[in-house]
DNA sequence: CCATTATTATGACGGTGGTCATAGAGGTGC
DNA sequence: GCACCTCTATGACCACCGTCATAATAATGG
């Protein structure tokens, strides 16, 4: 998760940090302020200086790092594919892996932060759950673009990308659940095929 | 939702169901029992009469009871397939329309109680966890079995129904979250052909 | 060194939530 | 009529949460 070198983060990141943290392993409604201002080590006070907009904007800022973090996590994994073995199946399966092994590390703890503001904001607060929305066309972007490089034609990426980000999410939540990895990779089998079909 | 002929039902039931709705609506950190009293017509002193387990016991009995219904909505579908094309595909589209026109009449107010719980309580309520992976397998249990008398070997039946309930999932929520359904006609779509190649 | 801003510290307030305690109705059987 | 059980009613308790008010403390820049 810290995963960027050493530089050292403002309290105002790490509260950010802390609070997409704490969401996706407790939900929004039972992440409170203080406890995102005690696991990031940042003064309380510093809460209403940094997030003016109070919760709302905290799990709004959250959200839309999460989003980025997948986007990035997207990007590195394409470039991290072997050069003899470029298919999109290798590309989701990667991804999944990633997924399965941080579930495994942390006994299941967390899930996705973008699908807990998700669940927990959509009817109640419209700018979490347009940050969700935001987060996931973020995540998306990049999927897409990886498909065309990968011989997927353009009309097809976008749909790909839909469905793997779904199929993704979808067998993290059965994984949580469960406490078992066997969605996650049974998804990763079953789709993999088919996007490998839509390489021309 | 209030499918079931005109039967009458117990305060008890009524105080699941609501709970069950509101949880999938707001998430169960903002559900109140207060709130599932009044939302069900039931007298407040009820709750800690049939539900002596307090929340958490509410909040199971609703999880499971959504595994139910779920699980009841894949065989309908399956007994309403047109006789001269019983696909796989036509099943899965059939329930991705069903949530999609539930999103669509709820202008995508209700997602799955099931996911809610699961990004709510996994980590802290093993109760509810454990109900949440029940009702998952009551859902996925009756999909394997639609496969395979659609003609799916048994093997794969399994696996493909872990994978049509973590699309389906997954879509749902990008669903709510954007407030469009593109994401589930679009998975309907890509997911129709690999299902329907699995039979033999 | 001062003025101004950025940051932190801390306590209070109003509201809400789950739970408990206690008592009141409503029915049934004897 | 009485005992008994099921169900309902209601208020109180305590903990917590998001927010605000207010002040103190750095940091900065002229």
């Amino acid at each position: 998760m810290t995963e960027h070198g050493t530089r050292v983060y403002s309290p105002r990141e790490r509260m950010v940090f802390s609070a997409a943290q704490l969401i996706r392993r407790d939900g929004v409604g039972a992440t409170g302020m203080r406890d995102v201002a005690a696991h990031a080590d940042a003064p309380r006070g510093s809460l209403q200086h940094y997030f003016p907009g109070g919760k709302e904007q905290l799990v709004g800022e959250a959200v839309t790092w999460a989003g980025n973090y997948a986007a990035r996590r997207v990007t590195r994994n394409l470039a991290a594919l072997p050069a003899d073995d470029r298919r999109p199946s290798r590309l989701f399966a990667a991804l999944i892996s990633q997924w399965t092994e941080e579930c495994l590390a942390t006994d299941f703890a967390f899930g996705c932060p973008v699908a807990a503001v998700t669940v927990d904001c959509a009817d109640t607060t419209d700018s979490a759950r347009t940050a969700a929305a935001q987060a996931f066309d973020c995540w998306r972007r990049p999927l897409a673009a990886a498909l065309t490089e990968l011989g997927v034609p353009q009309a097809r990426g976008a749909s790909l990308a839909t469905l793997m980000v779904s199929t993704l999410e979808g067998a993290l939540l059965i994984a949580r659940a469960e406490r078992d990895t066997h969605a996650l990779t049974t998804v990763s089998a079953e789709l993999g095929p088919l996007l490998d079909a839509a390489v021309m």
